[in-house]
DNA sequence: GTAATAGTGTCTCTTAGACAATATGCC
DNA sequence: GGCATATTGTCTAAGAGACACTATTAC
């Protein structure tokens, strides 16, 4: 049923092929995922990751596939996606032998305008607490999205990624709070900053402060590196090797 | 003729699905890659790497599906393979559009026993000399071996993958060696011995020493960490930051 | 004034890297 | 002894983390 014929050499019956987006963004002070509910057998109305299969008369290659589904669910267009890892074996689906190949993606919640997609009927945030969110998904993506948020979490620790959480205009205090949810620990603030200045990925923006009950914060912007990820030096924190001053 | 029916709720014709291997040795003081002379069209007559269809009815998942590929070319059964990245878009095959889900492999020249796979007419390593070999190569596999390429690369910094190189039994300048190598540049005899030796990622073999025109070396065996990868906390080298005791 | 957050400075600890000294086999 | 490589030690510098201090707004 699911062995569709290849045309290549030996004419092996090749698997049906999605692509699944596991679109994170933080919000409430609470790292979420965006999921839908199925309208469809399998797993009707069970939760699944936003996804589905590729369309090769549309999309040009798989990346385009998933962004597709990212503006499609969230109206965002230009933000973080990133490829995360392709699950293939005859288990996933009930249907047959399949392969998904899952994108991670990061949207700052003030950008997002959902909208329900045409096979989802409900398209809804969802907290993530540890390692899950409350619910059984469809298919093996509680397996994905696990392995997104572990993702997520050792990538916040050596690249910049974060910022893609945030709005255009930021203090460093939200950006650091950002990571503190996500990590789900308390960061270092002096380390913080001189380890955002030396990565040079933000600049301030020049008069513009954020006023609250407080000293105003200045607001920075995100300086964009054309495409190549900025890595620090060194981990944010290496387990094992945490001292205090007084014991 | 690529467009196989998907079983899938709306039918969307699905792509064909491969499996690439970018098995990577260190042999002659060179990093080396496996490559085959295809057989069949397309690309008769050139260089590829390892790979063929997924077969559904023989492999339960994609992982499987590689290394089988691995054992038919290298006879190598146990040893470190991880998936790459997928690739798939309607160029990359003059047959259409398919997605090669690429695996990259680490090997030790003294385990393999070379066989010309079945549709291979021949199988050979192929020296690397910066980013990639001296030779066109079918389809996208020149710019999956170079991303292979720098995935090893980075890998070697923060990782302790590169003991897959190696026979069983090995000296720390063996070691070194090889990273030296991959990397292209000296490294510092006493931060790689103290790295490793905090890594715990290998053990001495008591009494063992591997003997020739100068002092015995201490041989070592790999210490495996139950599948668990060993981080180190910092980069190996880190550009610009390189200094002088007397400029 | 107080509360609250912004921003800076100082000290310690870990680890990488430069460089050198010593060790031990074979010839 | 001489050569070559193994192994260890000492010093410096980069950067993380602990902790404390000052700054600036709203109330």
């Amino acid at each position: 049923m699911n062995q569709a014929l290849s045309p290549h050499a030996k004419h092996y019956p090749t698997p049906t092929v999605m692509v699944d987006i596991v679109i994170f963004t933080v919000e409430d002070e609470l790292l979420k995922v965006l999921l839908v509910k199925r309208g469809i057998e399998p797993f009707l109305g069970h939760y699944a990751l936003p996804g589905g299969a590729v369309r090769i008369a549309q999309d040009a290659c798989l990346e385009d596939a998933a962004r597709r589904e990212l503006i499609e669910e969230t109206g965002v267009a230009n933000t973080y996606l990133e490829q995360l890892y392709t699950y293939g074996n005859a288990q996933r689906d009930p249907r047959g032998w399949t392969v998904s190949v899952a994108y991670f993606a990061l949207v700052a919640a003030s950008e997002v305008q959902l909208k329900a997609g045409s096979d989802a009927a409900e398209a809804r945030w969802h907290s993530i607490f540890g390692n899950q969110v409350g619910l059984l998904l469809a298919f093996d993506h509680a397996h994905i999205l696990q392995e997104a948020i572990e993702r997520l979490r050792s990538k916040l620790d050596y690249t910049d990624i974060a910022v893609h959480l945030l709005a255009q205009e930021f203090t460093l205090g939200e950006f650091q709070h950002v990571y503190e949810i996500i990590m789900q620990e308390k960061l270092n603030k002096s380390s913080f900053r001189q380890r955002v200045d030396r990565a040079g990925i933000v600049e301030p923006i020049a008069g513009k402060m954020r006023t609250g009950a407080n000293r105003p914060a200045q607001l920075y912007r995100f300086v964009s590196s054309e495409g190549k990820r900025v890595f620090f030096p060194r981990s944010i924190a290496w387990a094992e090797s945490k001292h205090q001053r007084n014991p």
